[in-house]
This record gives C-alpha cells, structure tokens and sequence, in this order.
RNA sequence: GAGCCGAUAGCUCAGUAGGUAGAGCAGCGGACUUUUAAUCCGCGGGUCGAGGGUUCGAUUCCCUCUCGGCUCACCA
C-alpha cells in the first residue's frame, strides 16, 4: 500500500537532482509568473499563434522521438502540448530535458504553433524545471483506483481522476452558491464558536478538548444553534452560518466525525418560511450551479423544482407506510401496526415510538424531495410546540432519496418552556441517554430577554453536494475524510 | 460495535489444486526530428499487508492482527 521509500523510480530521480545540480540547475526553482493557462491558450489558438507564451504544469506524458520530444503538460486549466526539439533549445538543454520525468513540474516559454497533425503546441525555446517529482505518478490511463490510496493521497486522486476533480469543484461552487443565496436575501454571515462550554444544539455525543490557560475542559461544537439565536435576541434578524459541526459517532457512508452544516434563522419566520428558503435554496443552487433543477443521483431522475409536497410524520405513516389513521394518534396503535408488521419499537412514549416507526417504515419511500412536518416534541427539545396539539411541534425534515437533508422549525422562545424541555433532556441524560442535550443556562437567560419568533434552517452540506454530484459515499465529497493512521 | 468482502511490482490487474510469481503502463539501456496511450530492440524491479501455526517446503491452508470497502446498529 505504501509506497516504498527505495525502490528504482525513486533512486533514479534522486540521482538526477544531484545531476541538476552538478549541471547548476535548481530543480526547484520559481517563481514562473507571467503564465498563461494551457486550455486558454488551445481556446484562443487562432488570435494567438505564433505569438510567444508562457505556460507551467506537471508533465503527464512524454513521446521522444531522439532529437525532437512532444510532451503533455498539465495545469488546472487542462493540457497543451509542448514540442521540444535539440535544434531549437540547444544541445545542452536539450540534454536536461531529457533528464526529465513524468510528474515533474516545469515552466515553459515559447511560439505558440500546431503541429502537423493539427495539435496545439508550444514550441519550447526555453523551459525551467520548477519541482522535481521524486515518486512516480499512478499510472497515466489506468488512474488511481483503489479507494484507500484514493482518499488518503486525495492529491493523487485529484491529479488521476478528472471525476474526483470535478466533484470538488462543483462543491466550491455549490457552497459559493449557498452563500450568495442567503446575502442575496439579506442575511447576515456570521461565524460563531466551535469550543463550546456547554455542547447543544443538537442530539450528539460531542468531542471533548481541554483548554490550558482557562484549565477548563471544553467541547467541539455539535451545532452552533444556540448561539445563533442569541444573535436573534441581540437584534440580528437574519443570520446564517456555513461551518464544521464536529460528532463523536461512527464513520460511515453518510457520516464523517467533522461535517459541514448551514445553518440560518429569520426572525419574525416560521417553519413554514423556511420550509418556502429551503425548497427555494437547493433549486437555486442547482439550478446556478448545473444548469437544471433535475439532477439524476445513482440512477434515479430527482425533480427539484418548488414547491415540495408537505406531509406530516402521522400522514406519511399512512401514506407511505400503510399504518391505518386511527393507529397513528396512540402509542397502541403504533405499537399494533409495528406488530402487524414483524416490528419492534423499542422507545418509551408515543413520540418515540412515532419517530421510530417512521423511520423504518417510510424514510426509504421519500425519493422525491418532501418535507416531513409535525415532529413529536419528546425528540425536538429546541422546536416551538404546535399550536393546537402539545405533542407535536413546528418542524420539518426535507427529504430526498430515503435521506434527511436538513432541518427545521420555528424556534422555541419561550423561556419557561425551554427550561421545562432542557430539564426533560437533563432526566433523559441522567438515565443513561448520552446524546440527549445539556441544560444552558446561559441560552435560557438569553431567551428570558426575548427572542423574536423566529424560523431556523440546518441543511447537511456534504450531504446537498452527495445529492448534486451524484456521489454515493461522503467520502467522496470530502477532500481528506477521517481515516486510521495507515502504521502498516 | 457486528457480519461479509478485499490487500500480489510505482499504478492497473492476472496467477500459484502448497514447490518463493506474471502482464500492460511506468522505470533502465539503445534506435528514432511531427508524436497523440508514438513505435522498435534489449534489461532490471516483489520481504505476494503484518505476525504466528501446520508442513520437508506457505504468497497459496489455518489462526490472530492492521488497513480499507460494503451492509447493519447510532446519527445529519
């Protein structure tokens, strides 16, 4: 798996630097500036011949023919040929470029001219080597495969796999579009602690980290909500937040330790304000990003477009699930239809048990984007409570291909209801529930100013980027994801 | 945390019914002034993931471990 810290490849190329060297040539030179970028320059062939340009990139592929060579060189743009010939850079030079190997970087300069064959070429007449590359480069066409050496040399992938390339790019731009998106609307971009004192927000068990000079342990933020909407009592209308959130669970397909959430809150909002941002916000980014609002993930055509359904968790048991009506409203009833079905519910109270069946009988069914309303209050500690009916709250999940991309709900700012809730989750913790949230003392007073009603929005970024790059691991939309030491 | 699968040259892979391994590309030497995965001739390169066991002999069979993938459990 690793590479061998002696093997041939390398020796060679350790030899040729004492040879540069002897030759008084750096092999890591630079600067290389002015330079142009290859595929504008394959664009713009025809305003440019025969002009002199200057280009850089690595080397990734090399045809000598004895005193006439072509080579491919890469830079972000893409890849222009060069032709380097013994008549035209002198013998001596030519002899050092001959010295050179596939993978290392160099600077070029030359008449910008096509080729016979009608390939776009700079014909060298002089060039630099800017970086020597000491360990071969994965095979040209066969490409970086295997997934471990993938995802711990994400170097190496990024230069093998033009897919990897791409689906990074696309993140930039889709985060980029998510951020204009909210200050096109007036939000404010704010960035607030990721120590926390208190860790909340959030049903996580969090990291825990120790700060010196305070001699206080502290903990990796699992949500910024809290603080977010202390931005709302403080007269912030409209905020919005794109940062790490950071979990102490286990790694799989859909979950890294660190991931990166949005998070938004309107005063004055709702739920339904948010549910109206969030359907508006992904079509957008899509829309901005890869030009429709259809994208097709693992093979399943996704319409995106606005509005999305709304369907309360009780009538997506029914729907979906097949549960009768009236079994949805009691905890016997959920228990009956779990039965029925060979399932067993292993929480406590309606809510929980409500959720769970849920879970499993109607998540896999939410293929095309839906918005999940109506949450039991037992498992939404931070949402308001609905207005006619205290077992329920104010929120919405949106949902698209079986997966919960976000959430929401109009904010909880009643103080004394807060408290009641918090105490709620510190007798859950007490009873062994490490992921239930930690009474904030601080959070409450806050609120206990006033805190304007208020719609708040998390959306799971890698999760929106998995959706719009059809990646079907978060692995593959993290540029370095959490992986043990590699000590073989 | 559990189950299943995988790890062979720098990369991509084949293979050994147990007798210490091959190919393509990459590398090295040579020929070659318009190639496009250039071509042609020749040549090296592997503790077969690690450790232990069985065996005359293990890359191959057995056990343990490491790393990775997938599924499940928990979660976003």
């Amino acid at each position: 798996m690793r590479y061998s810290e002696e093997n041939d490849q390398i020796r060679v190329r350790r030899e040729k630097i004492e040879q540069y060297r002897q030759a008084g040539v750096e092999p890591y030179g630079g600067p290389f500036l002015p330079r142009e970028r290859a595929a504008t320059l394959v664009a713009e062939f025809s305003a440019r011949e025969g002009t002199r340009v200057r280009v850089a990139g690595r080397l990734r592929a090399l045809r000598s023919h004895g005193k006439l060579s072509f080579a491919d060189l890469w830079d972000e743009s893409g890849k222009i040929q060069l032709l380097v010939g013994e008549d035209r850079v002198g013998q001596a030079a030519y002899q050092l470029w001959q010295m050179l190997d596939l993978g290392d970087l160099i600077g070029a300069e030359g008449r910008l001219m096509k080729t016979r064959r009608g390939e776009v070429s700079v014909e060298v007449q002089e060039f630099r080597l800017l970086a020597k590359a000491l360990r071969p480069l994965p095979d040209k066409w066969a490409g970086l495969k295997d997934v471990e050496l993938r995802y711990r040399y994400r170097y190496l992938d990024l230069i093998s796999n033009e897919t990897s390339r791409r689906t990074f790019i696309l993140r930039s731009q889709i985060v980029q579009a998510i951020r204009r998106f909210f200050i096109d609307r007036g939000y404010l971009e704010v960035e607030t602690p990721v120590l926390h004192p208190i860790a909340g927000g959030a049903n996580a068990r969090p990291f825990t980290t120790y700060h010196n000079a305070l001699e206080m342990p502290l903990y990796l933020r699992i949500a910024p909500e809290l603080y977010l909407k202390r931005l709302l009592v403080g007269g912030f209308e409209k905020v919005f937040e794109i940062g790490k959130n950071f979990r102490n669970e286990g790694i799989d397909t859909r979950h890294n330790p660190e991931f990166t959430a949005l998070e938004a809150y309107e005063a004055y909002g709702d739920a339904r304000s948010m549910m109206e941002l969030t359907e508006e916000m992904v079509a957008t980014v899509a829309r901005q990003v890869l030009g429709t609002e259809t994208v097709v993930y693992q093979g399943r055509e996704i319409v995106l477009t606005p509005p999305w359904p709304r369907v309360t968790m009780r009538e997506a048991l029914v729907r979906f699930g097949g549960v009768d009506p009236e079994d949805v409203q009691t905890e016997a009833g959920l228990v009956r239809a779990a039965t029925a079905r060979g399932l067993q519910l292993e929480k406590a109270t309606y809510g929980e048990k409500l959720a769970e069946l849920f879970e499993q009988l109607v998540e896999p069914w939410l293929i095309q984007p839906i918005f999940i309303t109506e949450y039991p209050v037992e498992i939404s500690p931070l949402a308001k409570r609905m207005p006619d009916d205290p077992r329920f709250t104010d929120r919405f999940e949106p949902y698209i291909c079986g997966q919960e991309i976000g959430n929401g709900f109009s904010e909880l700012n009643d103080p004394i209801d807060q408290r009641e809730r918090f105490l709620a989750q510190a007798a859950a913790r007490q009873a062994g529930d490490e992921e239930a949230h930690m009474m904030d003392e601080d959070f409450l007073r806050a609120l206990e100013y006033g805190m304007p009603p208020a719609g708040g929005l998390g959306i799971g970024i890698d999760r929106l980027v998995m959706l719009l790059t059809d990646s079907p691991s978060i692995r593959d939309v993290l540029l370095f994801p959490q992986l043990r030491p590699d000590e073989r």
